[in-house]
DNA sequence: TCTATAGTTAGCTTCATGGCTAACCAATTG
DNA sequence: CAATTGGTTAGCCATGAAGCTAACTATAGA
């Protein structure tokens, strides 16, 4: 549990390099080697390799290596981890909209009970 | 648009660390002074700050001084900007999930129609 | 077997991050 | 006005991240 928290920080800070991004983005279309990936990059071989490490300690990317080429997956589970963090927060915001919302209705209300000698009957709103 | 790319560098680079989410789940249900929120942290106010900066300048957090308490509150477009990165990736993994059982399916039918003339009909695993 | 290819390891720089303390405003409050 | 509170600025330190080169391993191909 502890451990799946960890988790979220090594994803976040994989996706936080654009690197790490379009290597994911390639890699949502499908599988391919270090080399193939590591092909549109300006950078040495061995940096390269660190951001494949980064993020397969993030778990976002698996890799098995047969012969002398390494293949690259992605491992969607990790991405899905990351997108569930985002609609919790989201849900927590949105039931504090529909709370604000709600609390201004009813300072609606009273305030407009309260000015008026309650000329008409006021219906509930939406 | 580049910018906005930069943006997403800096918004996962905010999330990644657990006491900058800790800050964006608190502000999720709703501001907060910056004391409020430094509150449960055992950290010196500068270094607590120096993550409110961050989330600031990532544009996941918006904060106004009036007095001499700073007010943070959260702005949701930041966090819904991220989602959609998601959200894209997931879309691009499944149309390819899609293409690819598309392509299995046709191997089966070719092999089935190859090998044996059709003897029972597979019911799909779990 | 020799050579070229695909990664890997080791080691080095440079800069960013996350933490601290100490000292410093500037509003409130007594 | 004096003291407290809430935040800010400045500056220091340790660690880690991102890049490089050089040298090495191991498989594939000629």
């Amino acid at each position: 549990m502890a451990n799946q928290l960890n988790q979220l920080d090594q994803i976040f800070a994989a996706l936080a390099d654009p690197t790490r991004r379009a290597i994911v983005m390639r890699l949502c279309a499908g599988e391919a080697s270090v080399g193939e990936l590591a092909d549109p990059f300006d950078m040495a071989l061995p940096s390269f390799m660190k951001h494949i490490h980064v993020l397969e300690v993030s778990g976002l990317v698996q890799s098995e290596k047969s012969g002398r080429v390494r293949t690259c997956r992605l491992s969607p589970d990790a991405l899905l981890g990351a997108e569930d963090w985002f609609q919790q927060q989201r849900a927590i915001w949105e039931a504090r909209l529909d709370r604000f919302e709600a609390y201004v209705m009813k300072l609606k209300k009273e305030r407009a009970g309260a000015k008026r000698p309650s000329r008409t009957t006021k219906r509930k709103g939406s």
